[in-house]
DNA sequence: CGCACACAGTTGAATTTTCAATTAGATGTT
DNA sequence: AACATCTAATTGAAAATTCAACTGTGTGCG
């Protein structure tokens, strides 16, 4: 038998800049979440009204929103379900498609939105753009667009294949 | 009555950074959580046990683990009680202090974060290192540390106070 | 001392998320 | 047309997380 081969650990450095990573991210998360709750709603709710109140027609379809905002199906429609409830989104079905379902913003999403979002990006503004400089976070951005390129798509098996 | 002053929205290029920051993390995060899954734990499983077995005598107190991993005390709570269940931790109270509880790392616990780190590590270099440049990995890690930093000991009241 | 308050951790119920089917419709091939 | 396969979405139970209440214990102070 072969000894399995040592990965490339990480740096002091590195080990560094992961953890600090991971602490951000989750703080930040946590920061943004509960400004929002006070307004009702998670995180997760509001990127998913906020990207339906942005499309032409004020209209998503499950499946794309569930990519968008990185959440399994399944997940998607018991928000949506719970969207509807509070009568901020309704479900309509696809046209063409008739296995398709689409979420409608309503009124009462849309305003509800409107003021989520004053606070969100007040959130967003103090808690991260504000520490950086104006360089930084947009090299921070286009940094992770890379990493979500990366990993967008390429479910499980990344290799071999063919 | 007067008008809500409008926040100071985010521009295109923000609005696009922000939005690649919240899809990359999550992606990243899934993806880890999914490599890692394969050997029975979670990332949040991972980090706890891994910040453990790095302290002096394998042994870190509940509420400090708590607020590195950016947990509930909860939260925190749970998962001990089935770490501890799967026979990796020892929960034991803490000399000097009463209402303390420390997490001792089994020799099981180290084991299987030994076979985990690996693939966790490979992960992360897959995903987000091989992206980067080493300048860009350690910029975001130093951008993040100060978000980090901002976001560490200001509960929710974070003004006037007095 | 005695009391008020803060801190560490736990508990169990409510809520949310995950997981493993399941239904139904689209697509491609022969 | 008939078949297998893929995609969209849902369902309900299991598992994890949050939430609010609660038990002990440390701390500061009159």
């Amino acid at each position: 038998m072969s000894t399995t081969p040592e990965p490339e650990w990480l740096t002091d450095d590195e080990q560094r800049a992961w953890r600090a990573y991971l602490r951000a991210t989750r703080q930040l998360e946590v920061a943004l979440d509960r400004d929002l709750q006070a307004h009702g709603l998670s995180l997760a709710e509001y990127e998913i009204i906020s990207m339906v109140s942005e499309a032409p027609g004020r209209r998503l379809r499950m499946s794309y929103l569930a990519d968008m905002v990185v959440q399994s199906r399944s997940r998607m429609t018991h928000t949506a379900k719970r969207l509807e409830a509070r009568g901020w989104v309704e479900r309509r079905p696809v046209l063409d498609d008739r296995r398709g379902v689409e979420l409608v913003l309503t009124d009462e999403g849309w305003a509800a939105l409107d003021k989520a979002s004053r606070v969100h990006v007040e959130g967003v503004r103090e808690h991260l753009v504000s520490v950086l400089s104006p360089e930084e976070f947009l090299a921070l951005g286009s940094a992770l667009a890379r990493v979500s390129a990366g990993l967008t798509g390429q479910p499980g098996i990344p290799v071999s294949s063919l």
